[in-house]
RNA sequence: GGGCGAUUAGCUCAGUUGGUUCAGAGCACCUGCCUUACAAGCAGGGGGUCGUAGGUUCGAUUCCUACAUCGCCCA
């Protein structure tokens, strides 16, 4: 006892269990004769440090993956971190613009030496942290999205899909990030509210002394106008018909045209079109052949053709047309106005809608089958709600624009020759021997050829994870691909539904022709107590490191798990992490008193603690099945809980106390034994959410053979229990509590041993020890009829007194059982309402009906109880 | 603007083909206890018209309709 601390001090034991299950190679995996269970890491990006997120999700895959792995499988768990381009190549310019270089100064190999040394140097920092969350990932497989592999790997896709006719190029309005100077894919823009303002400008009809008034919120694209517009079917404009007018600013005349688009309601229902800059305007320019001016640089300053403010940045531009509109009186008013901005992603720039080459993928019919797949249930989401909102994206899926204008990352191998005539192909060799062919030029050498200078998007190497972390594009029929692919489940969060998921489902069947997971299970998202998503600028996000020291790694993952039900958000509070340093300390403390406990051989063992080792283990049998439904269900959180109560309510509130003896006396052996095992048992139950207090203690519960560990130990299956028993044990529990109320009503202390007297029937199970330990009784007489002073209880049908030495306070007894009455002869006229409906008797099921007899029966009973004790008491 | 989903205790959520005393769990809260495993604990307790209004049904938290509020996705 002395030997074992009073409080649990997770620090030291998560080190040195750790490097113990990494030493003894135990989350390592090789292909052999059982089955596999594989789990592929949603790889956190290198710029990245560990927040909230990604605790909740490692945990939940390292729940699953130990609890697999303790079933039997052969669970390989693959970590590794993805490049993130846009984001490190941002961070990689800051940190040079710090030593006061330029990226622009730079050749792209002199950059990418230094993005690859920001890469080593950090990249590597997350993986370590989860090491310490416990995370029992196979880190010899440990991966990079650009690294060799990886990086052969999607450049050979892009070639097969170009070569397929999937990937082409053109010239598309993109969402643009003048920050990053890169286009963005349209998942990459979030939208919100923001303030603005709407500037009424009027356009003088050429050829007249009148004017069409137009409302816009970006007064500065009006240097870019090809066209004013109206609803056919507004009956203010029909004049306009084959008139012009002049736009103000630069005087350029451009026609008015009629286009069902315009929203007659909005502002004047006159629209001024900008085909260069807003995708509406792109598609009325298209239809009505449209001059298209980009009157923004690359950076969001006005360029030489806009005719003025060039060279101005786009806000500031804002600013400089309106006063110039105001100024030659074309500016009528201006409005406050609430409108919906989109911001990239990642740097929070205002999105710039922007025409410009880019590469796409096709995604119609490429992504067929993936949504066939869902939809049928070859791939479960969990929770299932998420189907109709895969099914909507899927069904209205756009071409995906895979080039970003960055160097971090994959290179798009594509080469140009001639004059921006191209080959695709994977190296600069082949490149060269396509293009002597294209070309017919039979002397084009390498220095003939440029290679485009975009990268690919991240997500376009991340759709390949499942596939290119066991090597299956560049090795298809290799043996890891072979046993590990499909994965059995994805988790991660349901904003990557589309950018990743659904892509990687897609990759899946284009190149395996195979789903790359059976089961996706969504987490929420983590907030702060105020709803709020946690992130770094609001500086609400509690540093995870920090509590795991404060809190202990598996109080952390106990927290992060009681309250996340797949798909809902999980507002964080300290409370969780806390709640599981509670439940630890509990298991701990538990320990410590099992441990402590002196045994004496010649004990007979007593009938509580006989009639309590059996319950204990039924009751083990019951959670496990329980637990096991959970689990199939993806219901992680309700599993815990299954186990939390096992422990701390059956194990440690019920049995324990019955199996405790008296202090300073031994227990006997046959009960010490049986629960160590029962110990052992409740410790693998509980390993996969908290390893670490969960191998400390199985270590010390008996002497282990070197080398052994809880981890690879079996997982305990679902057996035979005897409902009757529980249900027996259940009114034995109710008998001692109630006990208990009256003992505290009548100021009796657990000391003073007292009676119990019950009617013949109304006890007499192998609980009554139980009853007489739990409740320090002297005994328990079977007595028929009333008892006199004594206070008195009901359990179902039958009544219980335990005589009171100092008598009984007949007022307050009688205040009692007519209120009992009164709430029972309430529930009997409620069952009778129902019996002497005629509707319910002819309609309901034969089992219902008898139960709701079998309540009036029992109803009747007790208030007959009721009435004689009320009776009873009245002649006193 | 279009679509999807939600609304149950102070908070976060369960509630499995409409029927057991079905209104639940954890946390929080209140009361009493430092009872030699654990105050990071033990024993008790209060708390909800199941968003609103209709409808279907013998019976609705559960099914249908409308409305309100909130969230998400898309435009």
């Amino acid at each position: 006892m002395t030997d074992i601390p009073s409080k649990y001090e997770p620090a030291s034991a998560e080190r040195k269990w750790y490097s113990y299950w990494m030493e003894k190679g135990f989350f390592r995996s090789t292909p052999d004769g059982r089955k596999p269970y594989t789990i592929v890491i949603p790889p956190p990006n290198v710029t990245g440090v560990l927040h909230m997120g990604h605790m909740l999700n490692n945990t939940t895959q390292d729940v699953l993956v130990r609890r697999a792995r303790m079933q039997g499988f052969n669970t390989c768990w693959v970590p590794g971190t993805d490049h993130a381009s846009i984001a490190t190549e941002a961070k990689v310019v800051a940190k040079l613009r710090s030593e006061g270089i330029e990226k622009k100064s730079l050749s792209r190999e002199q950059f990418l030496e230094h993005a690859w040394e920001w890469t080593n140097k950090h990249g590597g920092i997350i993986l370590e942290q989860l090491k310490k969350l416990g995370a029992s990932c196979d880190w010899d497989r440990t991966l990079f999205t650009m690294d060799d592999k990886r990086y052969t790997s999607v450049i050979k896709v892009f070639v097969d899909l170009y070569n397929k006719g999937l990937i082409y190029r053109g010239v598309r309005m993109v969402n643009w990030d003048p920050q990053a100077l890169t286009a963005v894919s349209d998942e990459e823009v979030v939208y919100t509210e923001e303030k603005s303002k709407l500037y009424y400008v009027r356009y003088k009809i050429a050829g007249e002394e009148d004017y069409v008034m137009v409302a816009t919120t970006r007064p500065e694209t009006i240097l870019g106008d090809t066209a004013v517009c109206a609803n056919p079917t507004d009956e203010r404009y029909l004049h306009m018909r084959g008139k012009s007018v002049i736009v103000p600013m630069t005087g350029r005349e451009v026609p008015f045209i009629f286009d069902e688009y315009v929203d007659k309601e909005f502002g004047t229902g006159c629209l001024k079109i900008t085909p260069a800059h807003d995708i509406n305007d792109y598609e009325i320019g298209l239809k009505y052949n449209l001059e298209s001016i980009d009157i923004f640089n690359d950076n969001g300053t006005i360029s030489e053709v806009a005719g003025m403010f060039a060279g101005v940045d786009r806000f500031e531009a804002r600013k400089l047309a309106e006063e110039e509109l105001n100024r030659t009186g074309a500016l009528v008013r201006v409005e406050d106005y609430i409108n919906k901005i989109g911001r990239s992603e990642r740097t929070h720039a205002v999105i710039e809608p922007k025409l410009s080459l880019q590469w796409f993928l096709s995604m119609k019919e490429i992504s067929k089958p993936a949504l066939e797949s869902v939809m049928n249930d070859t791939v479960r989401l969990f929770p299932d709600k998420y189907k109709n909102v895969y099914r909507h994206w899927m069904e209205n899926v756009h071409d995906w624009c895979i080039s970003r204008q960055l160097w971090w990352g994959h290179r798009i191998p594509a080469w140009y020759y001639n004059n921006n005539e191209f080959v695709v192909a994977a190296t600069a060799e082949e490149a060269l021997a396509l293009a002597r062919k294209a070309s017919g030029r039979r002397n084009l050498t390498a220095a003939d050829l440029r290679q485009d200078e975009d990268v690919l998007d991240t997500w376009f190497s991340s759709w390949l994870w499942p596939i290119t972390c066991f090597n299956g594009i560049n090795d298809p029929d290799n043996e890891d691909m072979r046993y590990y692919y499909p994965s059995n489940v994805l988790v991660t969060a349901p904003e990557i539904l589309f950018f990743w998921v659904a892509r990687m489902i897609i990759a899946g069947y284009e190149y395996r022709g195979q789903e790359p997971f059976r089961d996706v299970y969504l987490t929420g998202l983590v907030r702060d107590k105020q709803k709020r998503k946690m992130s770094k600028s609001l500086g609400n996000s509690p540093d995870p490191i920090g509590m795991m020291d404060k809190y202990g790694a598996d109080g952390v993952r106990v927290g992060m798990l009681l309250c996340s039900p797949a798909g809902n958000d999980l507002l964080y509070d300290d409370s969780l992490p806390e709640q599981g340093r509670n439940f630890a300390n509990k298991i701990w403390n538990a320990f410590r008193l099992v441990m402590s406990m002196d045994t004496d051989e010649t004990i007979e063992q007593p009938a509580a603690s006989a009639a309590a080792v059996t319950w204990m283990q039924y009751t083990i049998n019951k959670a496990l099945a329980d637990i096991e439904d959970s689990f199939v269900r993806y219901r992680i959180s309700d599993a815990l809980m299954q186990s939390y109560k096992l422990f701390w309510d059956d194990f440690s509130g019920w049995f324990l106390e019955i199996i405790k003896p008296a202090f300073g006396k031994p227990v006997d052996i046959t009960t010490h034994r049986e629960t160590l095992a029962i110990f052992e048992t409740l410790m693998k139950i509980i390993h996969p959410f908290m390893p670490f207090i969960t191998e400390e203690i199985w270590q010390k519960l008996a002497e282990r053979p070197a080398g052994s560990s809880i981890m690879v130990e079996t997982m305990p299956l679902p057996a035979p229990y005897e409902a009757g028993m529980l249900a027996r044990f259940e009114t034995a529990r109710e008998i001692v509590s109630a006990i208990r109320t009256i003992r505290k009503e009548k100021n009796i202390p657990l000391r003073e041993q007292i009676v119990l007297c019950a009617a013949p029937g109304a006890t007499g199970t192998e609980f009554d020890p139980v009853i007489i330990r739990m409740s320090n009784l002297a005994e328990i007489r079977v007595v028929e009829g009333k008892v006199e002073g004594a206070a008195s209880f009901r359990i179902h049908t039958a009544e219980f007194f335990v005589p009171v030495s100092h008598g009984i306070d007949h007022e307050e007894e009688r205040k009692k059982l007519e209120e009992e009455l009164a709430y029972t002869e309430g529930f009997l006229a409620s069952v009778l309402k129902k019996l002497s409906n005629e509707k319910f008797v002819a309609n309901a099921p034969e089992k219902v009906i008898s139960m709701e007899r079998k309540k009036e029966a029992d109803a009747r009973a007790k208030i007959a109880t009721l009435r004689e004790g009320l009776d009873h008491l009245a002649k006193k």
